[in-house]
DNA sequence: TTGTAAGCGTTATCAT
DNA sequence: ATGATAACGCTTACAA
């Protein structure tokens, strides 16, 4: 006759099964677990037996009621096929996968309101930290952020105003950099090519436009945006938009790298030299940027690394170690490559 | 003087509060949030009135543990930035987002034995459907399936022996496609080229195989492949292998999108005209495949789609409806191109 | 249709 | 260092 099995767990071992097997009180058997050296080197062995034979695994769900707090890290990009955030957040899961923290992820499809929603939804879990892109956050996420009495993590960015802790880079440093260098290459028709227009689109942008000022070379015209998202089907129809409302084009700073793709392919196509009659630069560096023909100009951009620091950081302020300096500046490297080569 | 709050509840109103308010029981809020047809009109205005008012959200742990059942997809994939997989999560996610099911990410790294430490995690948190990428689990993994207790999504193939279900196409047949195609336009000394060599990567050289042993074509010298993981550079230098080895060789069947690239851009670098010298098809169809110079034809695969169907499957299995036909194959296209139109 | 009682599996609290 | 007890916030089972 077998013991009644309660009418919902599914039969695995809880956490009493292992303590009746160890002979000590539940409560051991948790620490036992969690904070072995507060338990005694012979119930540690006794304990760590049971579980073993009776192959135990915490229920995460009751964990996270009874310690109101789920080993949950929240992640929020605008984004998931885009490559740039697709390796932020392998940065992020590959920091995470020794401990025991899942990963919830919220897609906010560049939306503010979407942001909001998924921030709504993901307080009542309790996770252990929020690592969200952007610093552009709407009021109500930012308060949203405030409350949610875990670290937060704004990543891709660096800015003046932390909820709480950055890391990223400045992507009008970034705009600026690329600029000049074309500049400096002898360009001076230079266009600006953009897609989406994210709010660091917005800044790469401010980037090019002080550095074009700062020459003397700015002019509107040479700005050819949509809010459009990004694609290099897009870069390339963009690219024909910009020569056909100034033809005396030298150089395209793009957006991003799909855009120079774009670019790329259409000058080929129409027979147009680079870097001789058009130079082109694009931003993120990409793998293929380099092996392109000609290679493209790029800045290079630590997304992957990115991803992990800013889980570094939120494990850290987890465990009560904050950093002293919240907002980590990561940098970018510019690529100069054949595309700029005049 | 305050009510004494509970020692570890952030504060955050429960569902007594919300009973309480609304002057019922709390099992009638329960029952008005999950099956509000269960409840009369008139209680669930008052008690909507009191959720509104207090900003009443569940707390998915507590509901997780009393369910024995939590709101979550776990999803396997074996990549994050491969852009076949971000999309196939993309697909997941849309179909998700209206509902409450949160997704679970976990990142097997191409390994078996990480699939099975993954589904070992996530087992214990009771998910309510998985999605797994592949159809090659380890006994192990299998097991670790089919006594997951919920939905089981085998996705991005089909196969015979399904866990569960499955949504996927014939890699088999997208490398036989892709290969006849290049036979029938003329091509004789058609490479495969292939990195990773995945099980799936595996399929399309048998694909490939067939299609050329069929036309008594085939030549164990003409196939050049690696477990280095895949990238546009390694296409590049894999293609430079190739036709060190047989310098005859007038075309090549790459393995995915990214190694045509490299191809192509090879290709031009050592001014080898596309498609009259070398033609190339690729796999996958990238958008940026139709924009390159030449277009590059490529087998068009469904991943967006193999994603939503896949949650649609679980969903309706969750319903208690399980689809006719456990097994759904989306198929593929091929997309003629420039870049093998001899 | 609504409510009462009893957990779900774990950890916090307090005591020993 | 270890344990008894009472939550954690919700849902299942059953009763009315």
């Amino acid at each position: 006759m077998t013991k009644p099995r309660s009418r919902r767990g599914g039969g695995r071992p809880t956490i009493a099964d292992v303590a009746r097997k160890a002979g000590v009180g539940a409560i051991t058997v948790s620490r036992a677990l969690r904070a072995p050296e507060r338990v005694s080197e012979d119930l540690r062995r006794q304990i760590q037996a049971a579980v073993d034979e009776l192959g135990y695994l915490p229920d995460p769900n009751a964990r996270a009621l009874a310690s109101a707090r789920a080993e949950v890290f929240g992640v929020l990009v605008p984004s998931l096929t885009n490559s740039v955030f697709a390796e932020v957040l392998r940065g992020i899961y590959d920091s995470l996968s020794d401990s025991s923290f899942r990963i919830q992820l919220g897609n906010t499809h560049y939306s503010g309101l979407e942001e909001e929603r998924l921030l709504q939804v993901f307080g009542p879990q309790r996770p252990a930290a929020l690592i969200v892109a952007g610093i552009d956050q709407t009021p109500v996420s930012r308060r949203l952020l405030e409350t949610a009495g875990c670290p937060v993590v704004q990543v891709m960015e660096t800015g003046p105003d932390p909820v709480d802790m950055m890391v990223g880079f400045s992507h009008f440093d970034g705009g600026r950099a690329a600029t000049e260098h074309m500049i400096e290459m002898g360009y001076r028709r230079i266009g600006f090519i953009g897609a989406r227009m994210d709010p660091r689109s917005q800044r790469r942008l401010a980037g090019y436009r002080a550095a074009m000022e700062a020459a003397g070379l700015f002019d509107a015209r040479l700005i050819t945006t949509t809010p459009v998202p990004s694609s290099v089907t897009l870069g390339r129809e963009l690219f024909r938009d910009a020569l056909a409302k100034v033809p005396t084009l030298d150089g395209v700073f793009c957006n991003n790298d799909d855009i120079a793709l774009g670019v790329l392919f259409e000058c080929h196509r129409a027979s147009i030299a680079v870097p001789k009659t058009i130079g082109i630069t694009g931003f993120n560096d990409l793998d293929m940027m380099e092996v392109a023909f000609p290679s493209v100009t790029s800045i290079r951009t630590p997304r992957y690394e990115i991803g992990r620091r800013s889980v570094a950081m939120a494990l850290a302020a987890i465990a009560g170690k904050r950093p002293q300096e919240p907002v980590v500046d990561l940098g970018f490297e510019l690529k100069r490559r054949e595309s700029t080569a005049r």
